[in-house]
DNA sequence: ACTCTTGATAATAAATATGTTATCACAGGC
DNA sequence: GCCTGTGATAACATATTTATTATCAAGAGT
């Protein structure tokens, strides 16, 4: 067996075409990225998801659901979380290849 | 009279802390501006739509209330109109005061 | 053992975004 | 006048997020 039937890693899944497109890929790996740079400022900021939730206004159980990636966030609530953290959301262009 | 009484312009209420908080203002203008840059960028590319829908797979109706700011888009939905325009989205820290 | 804080999660309701399809008014070109 | 492409929008269905409230297991510290 070529390893169709084996158990596949993440990283299998994620670079298998034939399962994830370049497009959803891409998209995935952006989302992943982000979230985990909003952990860090958190945590940077040595603070708790409670205490976020109270400056933020953004309530406890939704900042658990969206740091484990069970929810994806619209822009005012991923704003409304980073901005007491002293970072912001920019549109910005593609780096090429990578 | 003060102004109490008088029509405002949309820069008035903004700015009016009685029924505008700095927090609330301040994601406002964010949005304000991302959304802006979204329509530059489709706009630069001189690409409709209607043609957007299409390679984003975000749907037009989605995309005219997404412009028209009648909705707040996710994440994903803002970086599958984003990304196909060469752009993407990322976390900076805050310019202070600005 | 006990207490306290942590992040995660369940359950329900409410709000909102998105898909889908069709259509509209408007502007430009012919 | 007619045609075409534009963004906006209506109406409905579906999917998803967020609020709300409460609770849990795990870990740290006492």
């Amino acid at each position: 067996m070529k390893g169709k039937k084996t158990i596949d890693t993440f990283s299998d899944y994620m670079n298998d075409e034939a399962r994830v497109s370049p497009a959803d890929r891409e998209r995935i790996n952006f989302e992943i990225a982000l979230i985990g740079k909003m952990i860090e400022a958190r945590e940077q900021r040595g603070m708790s998801q409670r205490e976020l939730a109270e400056i933020s206004g953004v309530k406890q159980p939704a900042i658990a659901r969206l740091e484990s990636m069970r929810t994806t966030p619209q822009i005012d609530t991923l704003f409304k979380v980073l901005h007491p953290l002293g970072y912001t959301i920019e549109i910005v262009p593609l780096r090429q290849v990578e």
